[in-house]
DNA sequence: GATGAATGAGTCTTCATTCAT
DNA sequence: TATGAATGAAGACTCATTCAT
């Protein structure tokens, strides 16, 4: 709900309505919306980090990770569109400034880190990368969602999006 | 106020008052606030096209006019922070579907088509292009934004922005 | 409707009700509950100062001033009760903090302060003497209105009830 | 907590926390939170007329025993601050209609019957007497906590405040 | 055209109370 | 006897919109 109609547009009251419990109810387990708003994000957030953990190894080659990781969070996007367009909306909202900053970093986050410091990426800020990554990776997924291709189509256009961005990050 | 606060979290009434008028007059001029939230994107959305414009001639050649639209938009972003922030903002929220689809083509998008058309950029669907476009320049903004950089640091990164954009999505 | 179920027990929305003005109307002319609360208070308080300083002059005798005044209290509050309850009710609450500390002195403040000056009240703190006074003048009405007494008998009690205090703060 | 904040303006879940008890095990002991504020109010004012009841005898002389009674609850009121205004909050609000109107009198109670029986005190309904008391008794109180007395000027302005009432009260 | 008081549906949140375990 | 999750009615307050002046 929050997906279809923002976070503002959507009620309390309906979201217990559809979780099929008592208005008070919500707030028992969630003190605020805002409360409730942040831990589906952390819900949603830990689902992906999970998806990409299990495919993925601390000792694998940084290139074919990067590769792996890519395709792996595309491909979760498309069947998860509601998840992760939840993940963008939030990031572009207020409530992102309500994360505690832990410093515990995404997969991605170290990948990024090690491929600079290996120089297999390109020499810039880790942040910067990381920001086009994220955008490329959006601007991938809303193409596709919105031309509504078919399935070998889809595979077809990361496969293409993922040689874009290498072509773009990697190492002179 | 939108960009600040959300267009939900934002009361005409506020907006109103900081316009310096009574409540009753935003209403006589605007039937409705979502009339206003479309206002304001289409009067944005035309002063870029219009600062583009002054500095683009249809004779142009395409790469270098590539090139001019791309730091010009970077830089007219980062001089109307709020301005720019409001256009993505409105294109992601439910707003969007309000915009009456006249076929009124922005110089970016002839720019896109013509480039494909001539072979100069990648053969792929101009609407993917576009969005992948759209992604890069909103997040090169971003990293500047938050990064905070010194103006000269800014320009050099934009530059690298166009060259890692140029690599990506130029014809072969 | 404050004085039959208490601050807290009273709804704003029942209070628009009994008004006649829609819900909102009331948020229209007083920000909060707290502010209303406060206003009516204040609008009470200066009713009564009004009516006490119509039967008085600066020019008079401090004594027999003394007692129109609190005989003049006492009637006001049989034929207002409601009013005079909501004082007492409001400065026994925590609202009364609320209540901008400007220096204006009451009529009875001006009076208790020179009467002490001038050796004809105990030379006591004068705010002891006003608390002493406030709670007896509330004590008198608090038996006068559950005695449910008639009005002859109620001007006996008050005659007495000066009497008592009088002897009480009078200069030895 | 219900001193600071009112009744109203106490949870029931907030006292069962500060009590170290789960939510429902309150209402396992009190069956509604009004019995649980009448309980409170009944347990207070036993306790109080215990600790008179500690220093007076049946058989004590109706003057000393006055002035005995007067001073004592002053200074258990000082000394159980809370206390004490829980007795005049809840005898204010409308929880005190709920009193089991049993005819146990109290001591005080009792010695004001005597002592208007026996022409040592004014001939005025007992009614009217206790409740001139009483609040004379809580404007000490009022003055002695706003004013923040050392512990020995408290005990002069007690002892002045005996003076007083028993000026005011005393027969002829 | 401009105003601003009035509206009332809608919002988030609180809270006394219940009840299965 | 103790628990605490669940309840849902009620509360204070917001806000887009209307309309008489």
């Amino acid at each position: 709900m929050f997906v279809e109609y923002g976070f503002h547009g959507t009620a309390t009251a309906k979201v217990a309505q559809e979780a099929g419990v008592a208005n008070g109810t919500l707030f028992h387990h969630y003190k605020t919306k805002d409360e409730l708003v942040l831990a589906i994000y952390v819900w949603i957030k830990d689902e992906l980090e999970a998806s990409l953990a299990a495919i993925t190894h601390d000792s694998d080659f940084i290139t074919p990770k990067f590769k792996t990781i890519f395709t792996a969070t595309l491909h979760w996007a498309l069947q998860n569109r509601g998840k992760f367009y939840y993940l963008r909306q939030f990031e572009l909202s207020p409530h992102y400034a309500n994360v505690p900053t832990g410093d515990n970093q995404t997969i991605l986050d170290r990948l990024i880190a090690e491929g600079i410091r290996r120089k297999i990426l390109r020499t810039h800020p880790a942040e910067l990368i990381l920001t086009l990554y994220n955008n490329h990776v959006f601007g991938l997924y809303q193409y596709i969602t919105q031309a509504d291709l078919e399935p070998n189509k889809q595979t077809a256009i990361i496969s293409e999006g993922y040689e874009m961005i290498w072509g773009m990050l990697k190492y002179a």
